[in-house]
DNA sequence: CGTCGAACTTCCGCTGGGTGAAAGTGCCGG
DNA sequence: CCGGCACTTTCACCCAGCGGAAGTTCGACG
């Protein structure tokens, strides 16, 4: 064949998969050919298999779509619905409490992924979207998950350069690893405007046996906040959870051989 | 190959996801090969490449399981998360009114998926799951998407037996076509003990312009309810939601051509 | 109403990615 | 030390998948 060797039929479904996103959830036939970087016969034959499974669907419009047999088989990973269903009574407490956004996130790979939010009506805003990504070195669920990260992965996201999205963001890889320092020293992170100028996040750990597995947040309006009033609430929340999933009562060991000051590699 | 023929590789990888379920969320490479009856070496290669691109997720105890970014892409699904952010507040709202479950639901082929679901703490228990599948012919939003479904999907319902879950399920085709016929005339549909003998649900459609696209419902115990009184708020709900997905105010014609009782084929 | 173009579908002969039995490896528990 | 189980790798064969190109459908435009 043509095709450049090394392309498995695997990768080339995966792919067609993987051009769906938040921002074109719905694509033609073309579309997918072209973002997929596949010829258009190839990636008919595959669309339609995927979509005979279930996998996609066609709309009336002829454009294709994530279809509800993915959505089905997706709400069984662990760090999915699963963890959601675990935490969902825990922050709908801390919503009752405080009638601000709570979110849920984990980590994948060098960024977070939010697998829940609860949005208060009259809470301030926030640009996150359930199975939406986002950079770690912002945000207060972000600070958590980098903080009790491995090592490895601190130091891929320190390596590359930190975007900014606000004067406050930390964009400085020393400040960064200092933060990181303090945040696994008081047990939770506090983000002061560094997404956006009118919004304070205040996170703590959610911790299995084999480590910290996500992190919940309250994100509240800067001006009406007091991170060291909220901070108790936020790290009960995560503590019940953590106990839940079976941590013990103490914090294990930190993650991170040496105190980020030692380390001068 | 040896292989039987017109057993395509998306067909494989796709059947690898399939076997993941509710019942058995992690499995082990051989599990897995056994339940989709592939040959273990075959099942190795597939795998590896799921797992690399994150569809799968291989645990400390070397069990597979669903990948965070197979769930990802499974957010994406209209009638997924898409349709569970706009039905939720309304969902909560329902809920603060009446502190009893709200589930909602979508029909895929001869079954309903559960999209989402609020259960109240000190509601009625229910047995349904969020991504979970039952039966049409018993729920109450079950009956509501089965009476507006296409002829074609009532028959295949109706030509199969009805399974018994209670006394009170409705197992006679003739029965459940006058049911149909009565949810399609006043708007809602009441399951009475025809699932569990200690629950009683009340649904309601939401259209959107090709159609009903999802049920929502109440869910109450049976000796506490008041079916008359609890439809006009399910039903309103329903309409809030059909406004906002661009059905106009007044329902499209009947899906079903003919009233049931002038069907005699 | 005919023409054009874009999007989609089907066709066909070639070929390398996929195959699965079997051998190899690693890890228990006895 | 051995047998058993689960997983990984190997290898020669060959058909599923390939993609360019031709065919079809459909709506827009003059």
């Amino acid at each position: 064949m043509r095709a450049q060797p090394g392309r498995s039929v695997t990768s080339k479904v995966l792919a067609l998969l993987a051009v769906f996103t938040p921002a074109s959830p719905a694509l033609t036939l073309s579309e997918l050919a072209r973002r997929a970087g596949l010829p258009l016969s190839t990636v008919h034959r595959r669309v339609a298999e995927l979509v005979e499974w279930g996998a996609l669907e066609r709309g009336d419009d002829g454009r294709y779509r994530i279809g509800l047999r993915l959505w089905e088989v997706g709400s069984l990973a662990p760090r999915g619905l699963a963890l959601r269903e675990l935490a969902l009574p825990v922050m709908e407490d801390l919503y009752e409490v405080t009638h601000e956004n709570v979110q849920l996130a984990v980590r994948q790979d060098l960024e977070l992924v939010f697998i829940e939010r609860i949005a208060g009506r009259y809470a301030v805003p926030v640009l996150t979207r359930v199975g939406g990504r986002f950079a770690l070195h912002a945000t207060g669920v972000g600070l958590v998950l980098l903080a009790h990260a491995p090592a490895e992965v601190q130091e891929q996201v320190l390596a590359a350069p930190l975007e900014r999205y606000t004067d406050l963001t930390i964009t400085d890889p020393r400040r960064l690893r200092g933060c990181l320092a303090e945040v696994r020293r008081v047990g939770y992170a506090v983000s002061d405007r560094q997404v956006t100028m009118d919004a304070l996040s205040v996170a703590a750990p959610i911790r299995a046996p084999e480590g910290v597995l996500a992190a919940i947040s309250l994100v509240v309006a800067h001006d009406r906040a007091d991170p060291v009033a909220l901070a108790p609430l936020v790290q009960a929340a995560g503590r019940v959870l953590s106990r839940a999933l079976g941590a013990s009562r103490r914090p294990p060991p930190a993650r991170v051989p040496l105190p980020p000051d030692q380390r001068r590699q």
